[in-house]
DNA sequence: TACAATT
């Protein structure tokens, strides 16, 4: 193993961004001072904060500056900053004190209540750019449960040290989402809160542990965003119905390039080219013409994309005929016996002359479904009502259009569910519950249409409809305010 | 096996 130099570690340790020559030289331990000598060697707060101050005139540099500053307390380093060819003076300067408390003072003294001599705005005074926003001490508490208040998670992580701020996460119509945020004046008092909670215990009604994490960044939430869109267009792309296969090749093109985009100069940036490398590979698969959803022959998906299925589509579906007929597919599949994703392929069709009545009503259902991408290309003329595009945050429907099923096959997935409730109406979404430890459905979830008519639809056809030993059971979501105590 | 996705 290579052994680094003492001047190595100690540059490490001690470097901080970026420090003026004029103030630096003397901290790391190079000086002979004897000890009780601050004058010379400034110290600051380990807390302290780097303020930016805006809207100086450009005649005044430091030691014009230091009086109006030094009022507050004992400045560490206060440097203006140049232009770095023509070190023309910017108008503006980074100030640190050596308590954390002057700056505070000072921003509130000074930051936008009074203007400096030829400007004609308010000088600013407050953190640094390069100061944390806050990310570093900001906490996720997740599997709360819901009727714990802000009060009740402040004393719960109070004792690691102070709290700034406590958020309980919550729904447009208040009720709590069982998460919360919890800011804390430090890193390692945060560090600290999770070392002693996270997982440390179940909340009463949550499905698991107490989690306690640092709260993801812009960037981490960015990328989430994007994986959660690759997610859905896996198994099902509406776009391909809408703009047909170049269509969502191009935006799935565009959404890629923002992907890695994101990513760039990050820490992050592998995570963001590997999802930006998914959905290109996604985008050859969708983007063959004529087989938007048709998987290649290999099994080579990458992981985290459900892999598109194969299910041969009964003959007399055959609504294949615009122009431009998809050519032989790679694996020898002739286009007549056109493959298509249909996430249902576990449960073979029954034959129409099942005896139950269900199963022969979805029977129809699922040449349907299976049919469906099929007609892309001239989906607009054969439905007078085309869906429409899947917002993503749509989340839930109108009340009397959301749908809970039960007794889920345990392989069911968001797309699966999706398929089954695509006939009966606009899906708006689709989600079966997973349990988060292991990944695993929870065997129930929910459909939501676009209208209650395709909710009824639904339910009439599929509750009850018999999968492999189990029964599926379609109802109406409860009411959010269903039997809520006083 | 039970009712909405946490940022």
């Amino acid at each position: 193993m290579a052994t680094l130099t003492n001047g190595q570690v100690d540059g490490a340790v001690h470097g901080v961004g970026v420090v003026s020559a004029s103030t630096n030289g003397l901290v790391n331990g190079l000086s002979h001072s004897p000890a009780g000598c601050p004058a010379t060697i400034p110290m600051k707060d380990h807390d302290a904060i780097k303020l930016f101050i805006g809207q100086i005139p450009r005649n005044l540099d430091e030691k014009d500056l230091r009086p109006l500053f030094e009022e507050f307390g004992k400045i560490y380093e206060l440097t203006v900053l140049k232009d770095r060819f023509t070190g023309m003076h910017k108008g503006c300067a980074f100030l640190t004190y050596c308590a954390r408390e002057s700056a505070l003072k000072a921003q509130n003294a000074l930051h936008e209540q009074k203007t400096l001599p030829g400007m004609n705005r308010p000088i600013q005074v407050k953190p640094a750019d390069s100061e944390s926003r806050g990310e570093d001490r900001k906490l996720f508490v997740g599997m709360l449960n819901k009727q714990q208040s802000e009060d009740d998670v402040r004393r719960l992580f109070e004792s690691f040290g102070s709290i700034e701020e406590c958020t309980i996460l919550r729904g447009p119509d208040g009720n709590s989402k069982g998460c919360a945020f919890v800011k804390y004046s430090s890193h390692a008092e945060a560090q600290a809160a999770i070392g002693a909670l996270h997982g440390s215990q179940t909340m009463p009604g949550a499905s698991s542990s107490l989690v306690v994490k640092f709260a993801d960044t812009d960037k981490e939430r960015t990328i989430r965003r994007m994986q959660q869109m690759a997610g859905q267009m896996g198994i099902f792309n509406p776009m391909a119905l809408q703009f047909g296969a170049y269509g969502a090749y191009a935006q799935v093109q565009q959404q890629a390039a923002l992907m890695a985009s994101v990513g760039q100069g990050g820490y992050l940036s592998p995570m963001a080219a590997f999802a930006a490398a998914q959905m290109q590979h996604m985008a050859t698969i969708n983007g063959l013409p004529g087989a938007p959803l048709t998987p290649t022959s290999g099994g080579s998906t990458p992981p985290g994309i459900s892999a598109p299925t194969v299910t041969s589509i009964p003959s007399p579906i055959s609504v294949n005929g615009f122009t431009g007929m998809p050519p032989p597919q790679a694996n020898g599949q002739p286009p007549a016996e056109a493959v298509f994703t249909n996430g249902i392929h576990h449960y073979p069709a029954q034959s129409p002359t099942a005896a139950d009545p269900l199963q022969q009503a979805y029977t129809g259902v699922q040449q349907y479904a299976a049919a469906y991408p099929a007609a892309y290309g001239q989906i607009s003329q054969a439905f007078p009502h085309p869906p429409p595009i899947i917002p993503q945050q749509q989340r839930e429907g109108p009340e009397g259009c959301n749908l809970f099923i039960y007794h889920l096959p345990q392989e069911f997935g968001d797309g699966e569910l999706m398929q089954m409730f695509l006939p009966f109406g606009n899906v708006i979404s689709s989600k079966v519950f997973v349990d988060r430890a292991t990944n695993q459905s929870k065997c129930f979830g929910f459909v939501s249409f676009d209208n209650p008519g395709s909710a009824q639809a639904a339910i009439q056809s599929m509750n009850g409809f018999q999968i492999g030993m189990k029964r599926l059971k379609v109802q109406l979501k409860r009411p959010k305010d269903a039997n809520r105590p006083y």
